[in-house]
DNA sequence: AATGAATGAGACTTCATTCAT
DNA sequence: TATGAATGAAGTCTCATTCAT
């Protein structure tokens, strides 16, 4: 029985991504959702108490996959350059995936509280993840350094998730590129003389 | 006339700016900004075509006060550093002006293609700004080199909206420390010996 | 202008009336209401903040004319038993006039404090006429025999309401009836020695 | 195992007895039933058709113990005026008793054919029992009187009902009061000469 | 007999937009 | 140019009832 529910509440889960992903929150109805899960439009409620919780639950199950494979990642990362690069791999392979559920992260309910809240218990793991890496590695300041090398990253996801043109090249580039800037700085190559 | 247009034009460019900033687009009424612009809900519609036109025009005066105050003071700036600074002080500082505008950025309409226009164009505006320091200066990937650093402050500006305790001493202390993590990289303390 | 309004707000009042009346507060929906008014939808809205207070509405402009007439009415009447004939009338012919809307009475909606207030008050209204009139004539504990008067005469519009068969003339013998009854107490004619 | 069934059928009754006399009918839940009753949702419809069914059938029940009470107290009273006080006390106990059920008489179904059947006849039958006493004692329109009498007493049962004032001893001076009233009429203290 | 997961109909209300004045 | 009364589309959620187990 357990599984039988487990089948159905992630049978919804898998609806609700793919729609909230493709057409954002607010364009997507419930019943379209239970088209998609091939289940009536009251089974929903029996699962998710109102469509800001249902979004919540597609939330909060891809920050734990994306967290979770960030920590398993880390772990077999030995070098402070190594863990970098995982980082950064990591980061922008995610949103890479994701590229077609680009409404997931710019359409979502607008006044939630609850999933406010998880997108700041989110950001604050990742964070801290990062944070770990660059402590042990002895770097001063490891919370704004934290903060600018995932700043950089999601910067760079932007392209990934709207410029259809980017390709795993560019991906590997990228990943060298940011975790290079990040620790020897930009280099200048002809500077004027002032 | 045309005078009168424009006390009215701004009347309600102002009250928009103000509601949309502080409630979000979904929360806000157009009756309530035209009760806020002391006019008659219609008068709305003889200015603007629509609620998301009328958030566009917001933003977009708002896009370009941000790009003519940082294309001022980039004229004004000599050395790469000076400029760098410069770029991340303006960036924070615009942000640090807006902290009771949050829902301006995080609560726009979610389907408006015109809008989405408007602020690609802006991120390519300033993105091309911040290449053009780098270009001349002589930095290799400028694209690249530019959106990482936008990226930086971009995060950094989180805290400023949503910790309530930043203050004016923070900020100062966070463009030196992206201009500084930009031009030198991250300093380790005590690295391992390889 | 008041006029237009004027207007409109009655005759949602009046179709309120009908359909309620006729098929009760849960039966009723909104668009049949605007239907029969010959208004869209949304405009019962403009004057009435929900189904809820369009019911209440309906009921008190129906109480208010209630006690006017019986007020009216009062005044017109001089001994004790011209008024308390009077009441009977004026109770039983406004239900006979309400026969076609007895849902207004027994379907109306369940959990509205509001209208439970209305109809509080419309009831001590309606007693304390009465008890005025038994006051004055000397009639001992005049709120208790208010009461019972009243009672008899709402029980007695019960056939009024339900019995299709019942006729102007039974109006009026009952009209006699529960006056004497109330005056002299009931007749007994062989009362068997005990 | 009509036991047993007997057990499940009179656990429901009284369940349902105590949530729609304080909650009243469409503020119940059948599920909140269930839950009371220790038993499952759809164990309900083994017993019960439908939530109206059920209501009704806690209706009767109520019903059939007020008649069966008054027929067994009118036949230990005998003269006219002890068996209308039995009529009183029996009538405003009755409700008294269930001063804590009011949604039970005022938050019923609102188009139940068969509810309004069950009040029909029940009515009928409480009338009758008044009519056979009334009529036995030599009253003439023993129908009438009847009905007045009720009337008087559903009235005054209103109090008892919402005001959370009225004592025991209210409830007797009221039996006195109504029976008096109805064998003799309402006394006038100081009538002006005629 | 007992369970409880699944069903799906049904209607209120909001608010951007229009247009007659 | 200005008004604001009128419009009407659109979608969430509840809960009585069913039925496979």
């Amino acid at each position: 029985m357990s599984e039988v529910q487990g089948d159905k509440h992630k049978a919804i889960l898998d609806a609700a991504f793919a729609l909230f992903g493709s057409q954002g929150f607010y364009d997507t109805k419930i019943s379209d959702i239970a088209d998609l899960a091939g289940i009536a439009k009251g089974t929903v409620y029996l699962y998710f108490k109102s469509k800001e919780k249902l979004f919540s639950a597609v939330s909060e199950r891809d920050f734990n996959d994306f967290l979770s494979r960030l920590n398993t990642g880390l772990e077999h990362s030995e070098s402070l350059k190594e863990q970098l690069q995982f980082i950064a791999k990591h980061h922008l392979e995610y949103y890479y995936e994701r590229k077609d559920h680009t409404k997931l992260f710019f359409m979502a309910p607008n006044n939630d509280p609850e999933l406010m809240g998880l997108m700041k218990e989110f950001l604050r793991s990742y964070m801290d993840a990062v944070y770990q890496v660059l402590d042990k590695a002895g770097v001063p300041e490891p919370m704004l350094h934290a903060k600018a090398y995932i700043g950089m990253l999601d910067q760079l996801k932007m392209d990934i998730l709207f410029d259809r043109s980017i390709t795993g090249e560019d991906l590997n580039k990228n990943i060298l590129f940011v975790s290079r800037l990040f620790m020897y700085g930009c280099p200048i190559q002809d500077e004027p003389a002032s």
